[in-house]
DNA sequence: TGGAATGATGTTTTT
DNA sequence: CATCATTCCA
């Protein structure tokens, strides 16, 4: 009972306002959560149905966080609270009236790498040229489209926009739009944008259904109110309609998503839209240092027209932020490497404790390494997913296909995998009956007679056994739990056969990475039969959160690790030691942001939210040049270094940055004259002759070991073996070195093998024994 | 049709 | 540098 009074006044005002609409402006670490997951056991405790309570996230893991912090105060009801992100919520509620719509009631969720094959296709059908109409481009142009809720009718329409259309050299962008829309559609498939259009047009059209859920929710809470877009305002502001509690919490200051269409005017619209609001601002952080607080306030206030707020802090001083400079980006991890190592060491801080947060994920390679060299555990967070690595997406077309058999995308990544000799031009001969027929592909293949299709009697064989093994999933979809449908699939697809019989250590990774995702839904089917023994979760349940997944919400088996991730992914995050690394002009800010007011303002949130991530020890670091699409280029320090007030900072006095803060000083002036400068194509050599070879570098790995890679140094010592060695390979048995070349860790061998005759092959990779 | 080999191309950030 | 897409050959 007594939960509310360790909060302070203004926390504690917000915790209890129950009735009315309410905003809550809370700065960076003045516990926002706290009052967020106090207000609602406080509406709880009042009286209020768990199932009447809305409350939005902006990440899946947030959600997660909430609902146990809530459990622990009002118990189990906890778990009846509607709690989870903008797109998981409605796509459950989509999926809910999918039928009110015209969608089936298993759409699919396309994911970005789904909609940009979609609309690459189109713009290839359209015969329409790809170098000027980008696929990623016009898929931007279309996703902003959505975010804003102008539909392809609209899109035609809108004078400004066929302006700026014209303009850039792609008039038919509108046409590509609405043929997406469509394919979309007859594909029975949402993307992530459509996930709220489609619940804007659902509530729009559907009187009945907006009322049913204005009555459903009595109260609503939004987190990060300052990254939501206008199709995410719009269905707050609609659903808020009939009762008026609505609770919002954000802080301008770091709102970062602008970029995917976040609109900061939100918070001013909520103004007019509940003009009897009532604010409340938390001020306090709780979290950082007094150094740290303030360092982030001298930073931010180098932005225009913010939200007046004074954060401030009654925690210790603090040590100065450090900056550190390093003449490489290989130099500048090594620093970093070390830093934590001392630091672990020296102030009997936990792995856990540290983070080294970066502006873009290429850049979490070169830390990795570092930290692997000195055994320091560490995770990875984002970059390729788990999710998006080939083979998982592979089965999971086939549990798409077998769930939706519209779903194209997922169809045409399948049909010849495993290979089953139905090549491409079988399928564009399938492409061109669809197109005539107005048909799916699915419906061609299925009935291929009916739609004229010209081929062999052998291919049409082939793609009759494709539809029965579909077919055959297909029926048991509801009566098979998620698992048995699941592990039948993997197996009589052929894919498990497929990848067992792969050898190589990327096909046995492969191999290891199905059997973990078949793990993970035999976790989600034991969970679900744990919540309601008679109903057990099918393939489609999980189909539907899985679309929605992302790393950051899996759970670690060895939780003392140092987090690496982006900036974006560390938002909300906290942690006692923090690293930014890569502080370089064109990369922070980016390349891309500076040349806008607007932009760089948000590069700049970004920085702030950085530095607020904090808690005890913030160091910033640099290098003089950086590897960057292969090529070493030379960087210049950041400017937002020298926008923290030098009282909180420690800046590197050493002899070698003498000369680089005079630099510093007349940066702007000089700021592009080193950024066409090149620099010579190869390594120097101390770079090069590494003395352990570092294994492959991540591309297969599966995610336990993506998540475990740290002190792994696997790989064998080659530097014995010369022209003449007697080695064993484990495929072409006993051979003979002819030849090497290269250096380590890109050593080539020219081997003789009597079994398989002369072959050249990658030291790292060949896994030889040396026999001499 | 399938595989290997070569060449173009692209990177901000994420649900 | 990495991935992809295209191309060419078996």
């Amino acid at each position: 009972m007594d939960y509310l009074s360790t909060l302070n006044t203004a926390q504690r005002q917000a915790a209890e306002h129950i009735e009315g609409p309410l905003m809550v402006i809370a700065g960076a670490g003045s516990g926002k959560t706290r009052v967020l997951t106090y207000r609602i056991a406080h509406l709880i405790h009042n009286g209020v149905d768990p199932f009447k309570i809305l409350a939005l996230t902006f990440t899946n893991k947030a959600a997660k966080e909430m609902k146990e912090r809530i459990s622990t105060i009002v118990g189990p009801e906890a778990k009846n609270i509607w709690m989870g992100t903008f797109h998981s919520v409605f796509s459950r509620i989509l999926r809910t009236e999918a039928e009110k719509i015209n969608f089936p009631k298993n759409f699919t969720i396309y994911d970005t790498q789904d909609s940009r094959n979609l609309i690459k296709a189109i713009i290839k059908q359209m015969g329409c040229d790809d170098k000027i109409y980008k696929p990623n481009i016009c898929h931007g142009r279309i996703s902003a489209a959505k975010n804003n809720l102008i539909s392809p009718k609209r899109y035609m329409e809108d004078v400004t926009i066929q302006a700026d259309d014209r303009e850039a050299g792609r008039p038919r962008l509108g046409e590509i739009y609405a043929e997406y829309w469509q394919r979309c559609y007859k594909a029975g498939a949402m993307d992530f944008d459509d996930l709220l259009f489609r619940t804007n047009i659902l509530l729009r059209d559907f009187p009945d259904v907006l009322y049913k859920y204005q009555n459903l929710f009595q109260y609503l809470l939004v987190d990060e109110y300052q990254d939501t877009n206008h199709a995410q305002y719009l269905i707050v502001k609609k659903l808020a309609a009939m009762h008026h509690n609505v609770c919002v919490v954000g802080d301008d200051a770091q709102s970062i998503y602008a970029f995917r269409g976040a609109n900061i005017q939100n918070i001013l619209n909520f103004r007019k839209d509940y003009p009897d609001y009532k604010l409340y601002k938390l001020e306090q952080n709780y979290r950082s240092t007094k150094v740290i607080v303030n360092a982030a306030n001298s930073v931010i206030k180098n932005n225009e027209g913010q939200i007046e707020k004074n954060v401030w802090t009654d925690n210790l001083e603090g040590d100065k932020i450090k900056i550190t400079q390093s003449a490489s980006d290989n130099d500048e991890a090594k620093l970093v490497a070390n830093s934590i190592f001392d630091t672990a060491l020296g102030h009997q801080e936990d792995y856990k404790d540290f983070a080294i947060l970066y502006r873009t994920n290429a850049q979490s390679r070169s830390m990795e390494e570092a930290l692997r060299r000195l055994n320091i555990p560490y995770k990875i967070f984002g970059g390729l997913s788990f999710y998006q690595r080939k083979e998982i997406k592979d089965l999971l077309s086939y549990f798409r296909l077998t769930a939706n058999p519209q779903d194209e995308e997922a169809l045409k990544r399948i049909i010849n995998y495993p290979k089953r000799g139905i090549g491409n031009t079988t399928m564009d001969k399938v492409v061109i009956q669809a197109n005539e027929h107005q048909c799916s592909l699915w419906d061609v293949m299925d009935d291929p007679k009916d739609k004229g299709l010209d081929l062999s009697a052998a291919v049409l064989n082939k793609l009759e056994d494709f539809c029965t093994t579909i077919k055959a999933f297909r029926a048991q979809l509801e009566t098979k739990t998620a698992f048995d449908l699941a592990q039948e699939i993997a197996t009589k697809s052929g894919m498990l056969r497929e990848l067992y019989a792969d050898k190589t250590p990327e096909g046995v990774s492969r191999h290891d990475n199905i059997q973990e995702l078949l793990n993970g839904i035999q976790d989600f089917t034991e969970r679900s039969k744990n919540e309601d023994p008679d109903a057990p979760a099918i393939l489609s349940d999980f189909l539907m959160d899985v679309a929605l997944l992302t790393d950051l919400d899996q759970e670690d088996d060895d939780p003392n690790r140092v987090s690496l991730m982006t900036i974006h992914s560390a938002k909300g995050l906290e942690y006692p030691n923090v690293y930014v690394v890569g502080m370089e002009e064109n990369l922070f800010p980016s390349q891309m942001s500076i040349s806008s007011r607007s932009d760089l303002e948000e590069e700049r949130r970004l920085f702030y939210v950085a530095i607020t991530r904090a808690e005890k020890r913030a160091h910033l670091s640099y290098a003089e040049s950086r590897f960057k699409w292969g090529q070493l280029t030379y960087c210049e320090p950041s400017r937002f270094l020298e926008e923290i007030d030098e009282n909180f900072v420690d800046r590197p006095l050493d002899v070698g940055s003498r000369s680089r803060n005079n630099n510093f000083a007349a940066k702007v002036v000089a700021s592009s004259k080193y950024s066409d400068r090149k620099a010579p194509p190869k390594r120097t050599a101390p770079e090069s002759k590494k003395p352990v070879a570092i294994p492959p570098s991540g591309k297969q790995k599966s995610l336990k070991e993506a998540m475990n890679s740290a002190g792994t140094q696997n790989s064998s010592d080659y530097t014995s073996l010369t022209a003449g060695s007697a080695v064993t390979h484990a495929k072409f048995g006993k051979g003979k070195v002819l030849q090497l070349e290269g250096d380590a860790p890109n050593t080539m061998a020219t081997i003789y093998f009597p079994s398989a005759g002369q072959k050249k092959l990658i030291l790292k990779f060949a896994k030889l024994t040396i026999l001499d």
